[in-house]
DNA sequence: AATGAGCGG
């Protein structure tokens, strides 16, 4: 952002406390910021109005999904150990007076990236509340086939058709600085793609569903360290995964574990198939790939 | 009984 001394005021404003665009503020003409919920399921809205870099008056609409922690439950072993007669020093004292408790705090997450999370914009013609509803376009441009709209590089339907993507994401810039990464246009470009980074073609940088192993029947407390405790016993594990509910934080009960050896996978399953973990049997099988 | 989240220029 460029700052104009000349223009900028004179006071104790720091630059981080300037408006953002160099022109007037008509802020005042627009109407005020609109905040709704949470509703029961925790999405909360943001409704307020600006203008864009064209001038136009700009409806934006941002939904957050906001959650409550699950409050920290009691094993069913915990529970039965209630019911157990005093002894020692607490069957002399008042019941909770010197006794841990369970916190009844509530804790409130925000998680702007949370599914089901998202900010949209919308042009505001006239009567802002006459476009209410209505999304703007999305611009996808695959850099992979050239299409305009339908998909993203990543999702190209020719990518393995198409060797040429290496022209836009295999070639670091030539005035890369070694130490820091920085270019003279100013964008990072990580280590592994520097010039004498070695890299062997296109797979090295598609993400590994490969050897997926789905596991299913876990207890609802087992979480991904758990898995990676079990599972990282037949070999390299590249990612574990546990399905989670996210309106609840609960575990689903099913989860994934990427090895990177197929003949590990193969060998978890055999083993892991049937084995009963905290009270449950679990179901170890070979994973069916993700549409992507 | 049950098949994942996220990243977008």
């Amino acid at each position: 952002m460029a700052v104009d001394m000349a223009r900028a005021p004179q006071s104790k404003l720091r630059w981080g406390e300037l408006d953002e665009d160099d022109g007037e503020d008509l802020d005042f003409l627009l109407p005020p910021k609109i905040v709704e919920g949470p509703d029961e399921n925790g999405v909360k809205r943001v409704i307020e109005y600006r203008f864009n870099e064209d001038g136009n008056k700009v409806k934006v609409t941002t939904t957050t999904r906001v959650r409550k922690l699950a409050r920290a439950r009691l094993s069913r072993r915990a529970i039965e150990r209630r019911s157990w007669a005093k002894f020692g020093d607490a069957a002399h004292e008042d019941t909770g007076s010197r006794l841990t408790m369970v916190s009844t705090e509530e804790i409130i997450l925000e998680r702007p990236r949370a599914p089901g999370s998202q900010a949209e914009e919308v042009k505001v013609a006239g009567d802002p509340l006459a476009a209410m509803g209505k999304a703007g376009a999305v611009l996808m441009v695959c850099r992979a086939c050239g299409k305009k709209g339908d998909h993203w590089t990543s999702k190209c339907p020719y990518k393995d058709l198409a060797p040429q993507v290496d022209a836009f994401i295999d070639k670091p810039p030539t005035e890369t600085t070694a130490s820091s990464g920085a270019t003279k246009g100013g964008a990072y470009v990580p280590p592994s793609l520097r010039a004498g980074a070695e890299r062997s073609g296109t797979e090295m940088r598609r993400r590994n569903d490969e050897n997926s192993v789905r596991v299913t029947n876990l207890s609802e407390d087992t979480r991904e360290p758990d898995l990676l405790e079990l599972f990282r016993a037949f070999g390299p594990v590249s990612r574990v995964y546990v399905a989670v509910d996210q309106k609840t934080g609960m575990s689903r009960g099913f989860g994934f574990v990427n090895f990177v050896n197929k003949e590990d996978a193969e060998r978890a399953i055999n083993k892991l198939n049937g084995y009963g973990y905290d009270n449950l049997i679990l179901r170890v099988e070979w994973a069916t790939p993700r549409p992507n």
